[in-house]
DNA sequence: AACACGAATGTAACCGCTTACAACCGAGGA
DNA sequence: TCCTCGGTTGTAAGCGGTTACATTCGTGTT
């Protein structure tokens, strides 16, 4: 591997003059600069970015560190592919005009995860957490070493940047609809994993609104994974209960569909007899039949700011650390009793 | 940010020992390495990445880079999450067992992709190229800088290991099934982007399989771009033809769901009137109605695979380069023909 | 002609860690 | 007691860039 001192030997300059050029810098007279230049082509020089980071202070790479929930790899490849991905993107698009890349690192929460990260917070500038991939105190002590910005982080700990969806205010425009806009009075909410804080926040914000229109009450089935399965389980649980509500709220699409599929295999009309509604909207929801209402998240928004605003705190920022809440968009098709095609 | 020095100085060693005591060496006296380490934790050292790839001349960090298909940012939410992603998280997985580190990089093939992967080709230790987001000569290029492996690529470029799946197999295996299976003679073709070596190989597998079974014929509407909507399209056009064909096979599940739901839109029954398939087996694929008959790659594995083998090639292996060939899998259910949950 | 000054370039220290090699230490052997 | 030797630890030279500071050089001044 060529160095600088080999280009700047066959360049008759210095590596000073090397780096200069490389740094497309200032103070280089045009002929030395295209005589080094052409030098770089001709042995096809690259600089070592550890000798840049080391000399610079700056690694140019920030880390984006995010949740694998399903412990079966299946369901990792059919159904995990959601939220986290697309907010990979989302960055990676954003680092695109930049001379930064994206490292990532997924794994289940937990004490070796966290020496993993220990270990990686030596190679990059900053940290993305997505979801909560680490305990509060675990970012806390990261964010003391390097930049840190929570993306959809429940625990939004004070001093610490945030950029998250405000999952409440999309239930409560679901509950509203669904009571207030449909009339049904009997609901049903299945809830995903306890430890998610998005399923957490969901149901609890579903279950206030729809108690707080007269009349109305739910039923909740708690305890799902998240995943196509754990909603057909919650379907035939609700199909044991003496009265089967009239719509059915689900903490994320995927158990929506499970719902929908189970319950029309019992030959349960949707949205004639029940109506489902799913939580992220994702591809599949569209697809099936009847379409899936359900609530919208700017996931990509997401990540888009929170890569934006480490690039700043890593540029020096000192402004106080904020949390950023972005809105939700309800989604109405058919699953919920709307007519086809209609857009709130 | 404590360094070694400050360790040293703290723990009244010298660097080298804290140096020894980090990477866990031997020859260090028990009781001098619980003082160091009881230093290490009280300040939070962390070694700097930077600074030890300088000097151990490895960075502990692999690079990924991939297509960004969809240049429609809405495209690329919702279908352009597969397959990159996929390998992605199975190379992750992989690297978990290891102290090395995944870096990204998306883009469109171009000029300016090519320069920030010569970039990013300082920061790795190897490179893993996914799909052809690089020309063959930029690949030949890089590899003479350092260790890469090519993930489904199609110029298998001599001298370059590559991990791809065999694409014309599972074509042909899916040809088979429908002429000499279920009888149909009339075949459809829903081809890909021309620019998609998978799409490309996929046809052409496709047709001469189906042409060498006697009376059978296939109409290849080309040109689709593997997104749902391009499948409507296509379905159109091929409604617009004098003769529909029996059976329509699709150059991947996203366009052959749009078939499907085109097709269904305009009275067709599927599959009784006209049988539909896909490549892939994505997810949306079992959920739609009816479910999908398709082509389920090994994406996981191709990513376990190339991720192995790239270790293996960082940690010096000078065995021949090699291609590796995995299987597909024939997925039938019901968009074919076939009994529900029939399986091969 | 001597001088000042700014542009261009070179010199060398430094970034933080690893490691070859040297130095040291205590115990067992002669 | 002196020497040898293996186990520990320290010294210092890199690793490959960057950059503050010094140096050189050409030109306009006086």
């Amino acid at each position: 591997m060529p160095t600088v001192y080999d280009v700047a030997r066959l360049a008759g300059v210095s590596t000073a003059t090397v780096s200069r050029v490389m740094r497309g810098s200032d103070l280089v007279r045009p002929v030395t600069r295209d005589r080094v230049l052409a030098v770089i082509e001709e042995v096809g020089f690259v600089p070592d970015a550890s000798a840049q980071g080391l000399s610079r202070r700056r690694k140019e790479i920030i880390g984006l560190v995010g949740l694998e929930r399903g412990v079966n790899e299946t369901d990792i490849e059919r159904d995990g592919l959601l939220f986290v991905d697309v907010v990979v993107h989302a960055v990676e698009a954003v680092l695109r005009g930049t001379d930064t890349s994206l490292l990532l690192s997924f794994g289940p929460s937990g004490e070796q995860f966290h020496d993993r990260i220990r270990a990686l917070s030596g190679k990059v500038d900053g940290l993305l957490v997505v979801e909560d991939a680490l305990a509060p105190a675990q970012l806390r002590v990261l964010a003391r070493r390097l930049p840190v910005v929570a993306i959809a982080a429940s625990a939004a700990g004070a001093g610490l940047d945030v950029v998250r969806v405000d999952n409440p205010a999309g239930m409560r425009d679901l509950a509203t609809h669904l009571t207030t806009g449909h009339g049904y009075r009997r609901l049903g909410f299945v809830g995903g994993p306890r430890d998610a804080p998005d399923a957490v926040e969901r149901l609890a914000a579903f279950s206030t609104a729809v108690r707080s229109v007269p009349g109305c009450a739910v039923d909740v089935v708690p305890g799902g994974d998240f995943s196509e399965a754990s909603g057909r389980t919650a379907a035939r649980v609700l199909l044991s209960r003496e009265a089967i509500p009239e719509a059915v709220a689900c903490a994320n699409d995927q158990m929506a569909i499970g719902v929908m599929r189970e319950l029309q295999r019992s030959g349960i009309a949707i949205p004639g007899d029940v109506a489902v509604t799913g939580f992220d909207n994702i591809f599949p929801g569209r697809v099936v039949e009847p379409a899936l209402t359900t609530v919208g998240q700017p996931v990509r928004e997401l990540g888009v700011r929170a890569a934006a605003r480490l690039l700043e705190r890593i540029e020096g920022s000192t402004e106080p650390a904020r949390a950023e809440t972005l809105p939700t968009e309800l989604v109405l098709r058919r699953s919920c009793g709307c007519p086809a095609e209609a857009k709130e």
